[in-house]
DNA sequence: TTAAAAGTCTATTAGTACTATAGACTTTAT
DNA sequence: ATAAAGTCTATAGTACTAATAGACTTTTAA
């Protein structure tokens, strides 16, 4: 059930662009910084910026001065959409995904146990990633940033 | 967010075994069986059922006869088991895993956007995996079955 | 007592997906 | 004109997954 490393970086990325808008400003940072300060290898971070720009959830400014920010409010952009992009379908298997359904080959789709299972968990991981927004994730962040301050 | 074949094979095996035994009594089946009811291939089968033996949560009987049972109540063996040793830890990043925790590199592990969301998504699968049993599965598929008959 | 049925164990291969790197190209500001 | 930035496609390396192979052990029963 693991987050792939393309996965992760971006949802990082996309993280950090959220966090950095000063006042609702979307923030436009270069690749290179966000490779430095996340730790991420360069190259292999813009191409997953590149997808995410494709895919309609940043915008970007070539040459000097330019860099990438969000293309929405931040609370218009899930977790579970960074994800879909990124990593595929979040159904543990495909005969219960939405957006990829295949048959897994059981005799009987409907009372097959497995497929009901694994159901519940699609569900779930998916009430949480599409409810979960990035500016939920920034609004939490300063949340555990204040209560560290104050205990 | 996918689970892998052996992952699912290892399942589709397991309820199979719950399901099987009549009134209580846990099912004896062999591996050929198995393979061939769940068109898994013979040999890879037989590596997953090793490994839930020597978990625990199987038993077999070698010779004439012989065949793999469940090595406990169903009620007793839950999915996230099951799982956790044939895929590994359920959480999505290492840094949230109960089981494999390892920092995840990032400056501030208590403030990270991205652990605390993540570390929500391990505890909802936890929470299903280990909160659902085979009898549970079990139960479930009968009772869609019986709705069925009735519809 | 021996043949057949069944599981055990370890090694190896084939395939695929993930991760990362390379390099040549385009756009923009100064 | 030049430097800063993103764009695009290809490819290499690696790790993991899935599957296959084969020789071995245990058990039952004819």
């Amino acid at each position: 059930m693991r987050l792939s490393k393309r996965g992760e970086y971006g949802l990082r990325a996309m993280i950090m662009l959220a966090t950095s808008g000063p006042g609702g400003h979307p923030a436009v940072i270069q690749i290179r910084e966000i490779s430095e300060r996340e730790k991420i290898p360069a190259k292999f971070l813009e191409q997953i910026l590149l997808t995410l720009k494709n895919a309609g959830l940043l915008h970007s400014k070539m040459g000097v001065g330019g860099g990438y920010h969000l293309a929405k409010p931040a609370s218009e952009i899930s977790l579970g959409h960074i994800i879909r992009i990124l990593d595929g379908p979040l159904a543990p298997v495909k005969c219960v995904s939405q957006m990829a359904y295949e048959p897994c080959g059981c005799p009987d789709e409907e009372t097959c146990g497995l497929r009901l299972a694994m159901g519940d968990v699609r569900n779930s991981l998916a009430k949480i990633l599409d409810g979960t927004s990035l500016e939920d994730v920034t609004r939490r962040v300063s949340k555990v940033r204040k209560s560290l301050k104050s205990g």
